[in-house]
DNA sequence: GAATCTTATTGGATCGCGTCCAACAATACG
DNA sequence: CGTATTGTTGGACGCGATCCAATAAGATTC
């Protein structure tokens, strides 16, 4: 992934002691009780280190799966004119595929234990956001109107981030990602109330 | 709507003097670039008397809205098992009924002016993720599987959010609100890509 | 091995949001 | 005129986040 340079002072400590201290210490004593200074103290680094590894408190959680949304957004873009319901399918299977337990996974299992339910919402609301607007504005280059396209992206999103959920909350058992994925995307076009609402 | 007391000592400002001073300021200069004592200072009330008023510099734009949907929250769960299609449909109609121009279509209108599309983004996530989980919960009531249900109500969020945007952007002229919404409704269950997908 | 280049780490200053609280002001009431 | 009630104010505080200059630790070059 990184070619890494092998010039300039080595880094002395690495995303993943801070990822590992903050989570433990969300753990013990939740999310909000946690400055970031204590997440560096238990590292052994200084405060502004913190902010060399991640953009902000939640992005420890965050970044594994903004990484994948952001890698899917520049696949969804460049589907252009050509971005028919399978190409978006494939994008977003190729997003959840392989998300392995992380960050994120532990918070959205213990999400009570950390106090995290009001930062979860918070957050989790962005990426459906970006999901959901990636996802409209192919379908608006595939020439669905602007509202449909965005109903249809919230719905992808949604099905995205809760199928990950759904997921991350029972544990690595029971279903794969994947498949938890694929019957929340045949969810979209079978919905209740399809005759009524 | 409130009992209006007239014992102790009668209020100074006004949630309406604060919440003009800020949306001038957001105009001319930014949101971001807007603090709170700035907002205080054109007031000429102190700072803390702001928070008297609003929770939050955002809750400014958002509170309109904010109540509405905490209503609309009630009254989806007051419907019990009984939320089918069109009750919840009429509860989401009350919602956009009748909502006035307002700090919050100020700022859609005028997002790009305001620095706003960040802080938008994160905080339209908030709002769709309170209307969609008010959705899930009533159609999981409803007998609806948990993954449907978040489905279902993130479409319907959507429905509501996109077309009070489309509606605050093209200024109060063109179609109602109303008649927006209903038709964003009608797209649900008409979603492109509904065989492919 | 010394100078130099590159990159990482660090401490400290600074800012703004949001919370909290005690002091004070203005009104109604008895 | 006291007193209860409600609103306003200033100040202190903690936290997240940004910025920056100083410093450290290696690699590279000569």
């Amino acid at each position: 992934m990184e070619p890494i340079s092998r010039v300039g002072r080595p880094k002395a400590s690495s995303r993943e002691t801070l990822a590992d201290a903050a989570c433990e210490l969300f753990l013990e004593q939740g999310y909000e009780e946690t400055s970031v200074a204590d997440i560096t103290r238990r590292a052994g680094v200084s405060r502004s280190s913190f902010f060399n590894y991640f953009s902000s408190k939640s992005d420890v959680l965050w970044s594994g799966l903004d990484d994948r949304i952001d890698h899917a957004l520049v696949e969804l873009a460049a589907l252009g004119a050509g971005a028919d319901g399978p190409a978006v399918r494939a994008v977003l299977a190729g997003l959840v595929r392989g998300f392995a337990p992380d960050p994120l996974a532990l918070a959205l299992r213990n999400a009570s234990a950390m106090g995290l339910e009001a930062e979860l919402l918070r957050d989790s609301g962005v990426r459906h956001a970006k999901i959901a607007g990636g996802v409209a504005a192919a379908a608006r280059a595939a020439g669905v109107e602007p509202v449909p396209a965005e109903i249809l992206g919230s719905a992808c999103a949604a099905a995205v981030l809760s199928s990950i959920r759904t997921w991350a909350e029972e544990g690595a058992g029971q279903a794969s990602l994947e498949t938890r994925f694929d019957r929340a995307l045949r969810c979209i076009h079978d919905l209740p109330w399809s005759d009524r609402v």
